[in-house]
DNA sequence: CTAGGGTTAG
């Protein structure tokens, strides 16, 4: 239960009203001015007037700064800046380095939610600051202001706070904060780079450093990040415990990820909830439905995001009416009310199962506006199970609420394509280049002792590119040997004007894999990430692979985890 | 004189 809200904002009610009087009788008031500080400040986020009012009767520099930061962290950080600004406007205080974090962490708390993002405040601050010739002479000035502008989205304003910062200044919260700039614009490389030059690392290091091997999939940093934090600590605390397991599942490494649960103290929902996500796409559904029962049982109550990852699991298991019977008794069992991404897991589970009608019929009952989202997991479903009519509704509802959406385009066009309709899949080529509409090129990750490598389909840039594309070679005909077509279908008109079967061979995935077969032993595990969905003709290719050269391969696409072993795969051909 | 920075996972 949360605590009960403040009910009045009048002096009158205030608790410490009678601390205050008593100060004021015995003459501290009086003798120190500052002593209101504290009454000041624990005012300040549910009887405003009256702390405003104590700041006028007693005003100090110190008794800003604590009010400030006390606003700072309350609901309404903008007061925090507000009461800034009536600072600068009385005589008697004057802003000093203690004033500044928390009004940076202020300005950087109003730009979490908003779009656009106001960055003035901010801005406007560090003007503030630097006239006061504050600016590169604090290293808590620095940390916030760094954070300050990772929260805006601006990353070379944050470097440019970490470089100008003189170098006995770079503490370890300085890195920190620099990671987390980094981290948050998605540049994950580069996290793992900065770590590397980073005189020490602490927990807060280490839960930046996981997390942007979580994204690359780069489990041999992970594995060191580990193998580093255990070094010195008996027990996985929570908050890296969890980063921990999402790690190693989300590069396929489900065994780790288990051996990190069970030594994951005070585990909290989110734990539980990506323990149960990270078995749903790693082909283990019906272990996420047990793991969820287990957590019931225990008296551990879902949220809205365990709800997500318990009905992805059902879409992955093939539980149609598990699934139903989850979202439906979610308002009344665990009080939750389905958010359109749950709505979103059950087209997915019912377009699976190929109940294409049905789960056309859920969209239109949705109570919100149905979403890109939503359409595109029907969208999807009707381009596996090839149904022409209800796939031509959700792409034609897709464009109306987003003309550039590729998926939609690619899908219309290859309808009208396969109907002999040249002039309408002109049409939307014409439509795609006006919008200059292209889908993003194809990724994927490989790491090898601990380096992450990145290839586009058709790249050459890699230092070993002529014994890659050698290995490739051979791939492609042992596998013809083994009867493999390529399969040129998925193929989209719009990449460019290569011969499809050779751009087909170069997709980047084929390439990950190449590397991985040429600088890994036998029987060694090979892991690729890719940033979109696997294609049909890579899928295939990995299933013989993995027989012929006796390989796991595990392939995370944009969606889900394929584990590769003896020829067949983990997702049972259903993606 | 007093006090302050980084906090992640789905």
């Amino acid at each position: 239960m949360p605590p009960p809200a403040a009910t009045t904002t009048t002096t009158g009610s205030f608790p410490n009203k009678a601390l205050h009087a008593r100060l004021l009788r015995n003459g501290a008031l009086n003798a120190d001015p500052s002593a209101a500080a504290p009454l000041a400040a624990s005012a300040a986020n549910s009887s405003l007037p009256y702390a405003l009012s104590l700041l006028q009767a007693h005003p100090t520099t110190f008794s800003y700064n604590t009010t400030i930061r006390s606003l700072a962290h309350g609901p309404s950080p903008h007061l925090a800046v507000a009461l800034y600004r009536s600072m600068l406007l009385n005589p008697l205080s004057n802003p000093n380095n203690y004033t500044y974090p928390p009004l940076l962490a202020a300005c950087a708390r109003l730009l979490a939610a908003r779009s656009p993002k106001p960055a003035a405040p901010g801005t406007a601050v560090h003007a503030s600051l630097f006239r006061r010739g504050l600016d590169s002479r604090d290293r808590f000035i620095s940390a916030s202001l760094l954070s300050f502008y990772a929260a805006a989205g601006d990353l070379p304003a944050a470097r440019q706070v970490f470089d100008r910062s003189p170098p006995n200044q770079r503490d370890l919260p300085l890195w920190n904060s620099l990671l987390h700039a980094y981290l948050s614009q998605g540049l994950y490389t580069q996290v793992l780079h900065l770590s590397r030059q980073m005189p020490a690392a602490d927990e807060v290091t280490l839960l930046a450093l996981v997390s942007a091997c979580a994204h690359l999939g780069a489990l041999d940093t992970g594995r060191w990040a580990h193998a580093y934090y255990a070094r010195t600590r008996r027990s996985t605390t929570r908050n890296l415990g969890t980063a921990l397991l999402n790690m190693y599942m989300r590069c396929g490494d489900v065994e780790s990820a288990w051996s990190v649960f069970r030594e994951t103290l005070d585990k909290d929902v989110r734990t539980w909830s990506v323990m149960i996500a990270g078995l749903a796409v790693n082909g283990l559904p019906r272990d996420a439905l047990d793991l969820f029962a287990e957590m019931k049982s225990i008296g551990m109550d879902p949220d809205s995001i365990t709800m997500t990852a318990v009905l992805s699991a059902c879409a992955h298991a093939g539980m149609v009416d598990e699934g139903k019977g989850f979202l439906g008794c979610m308002p009344v069992e665990y009080r939750l009310q389905p958010t359109i991404e749950h709505y979103g897991c059950v087209v997915d589970l019912l377009g699976r199962a190929g109940k294409l009608e049905e789960a056309l019929a859920l969209i239109k009952s949705v109570p919100f506006e149905a979403d890109v989202v939503l359409w595109g997991a029907l969208l999807v479903a009707c381009r596996v199970h090839k149904n022409v009519h209800i796939g031509q509704m959700a792409a034609r509802e897709i464009l109306k609420l987003d003309p550039r959406h590729a998926g939609a385009c690619v899908f219309l066009s290859n309808v009208y394509a396969a109907d002999g309709k040249w002039d309408l899949v002109q049409e939307v080529r014409n439509s795609m280049k006006e919008h200059r509409i292209f889908k993003p090129p194809g990724s994927s990750i490989v790491e090898l002792d601990g380096v992450v490598y990145e290839f586009l389909s058709g790249d050459h840039s890699h230092p070993q590119s002529d014994r890659i594309y050698a290995m490739l070679d051979e791939v492609c005909k042992t596998v013809s040997l083994k009867g493999h077509k390529p399969s040129t279908k998925q193929v989209t008109f719009d990449i460019d004007e290569e011969d499809k079967e050779v751009c087909l061979s170069q997709h980047s995935e084929k390439l990950a894999l190449a590397l991985g077969l040429i600088s890994t032993k036998r029987g060694a595990v090979i892991r690729i990430v890719k940033n979109l969905r696997i294609c049909e003709d890579c899928h295939s290719v990995m299933k013989i692979v993995s027989e012929v050269y006796d390989r796991v391969i595990v392939v995370r696409d944009r969606n889900r985890f394929h584990h590769f072993k003896n020829g067949s795969c983990s997702c049972l051909d259903y993606w």
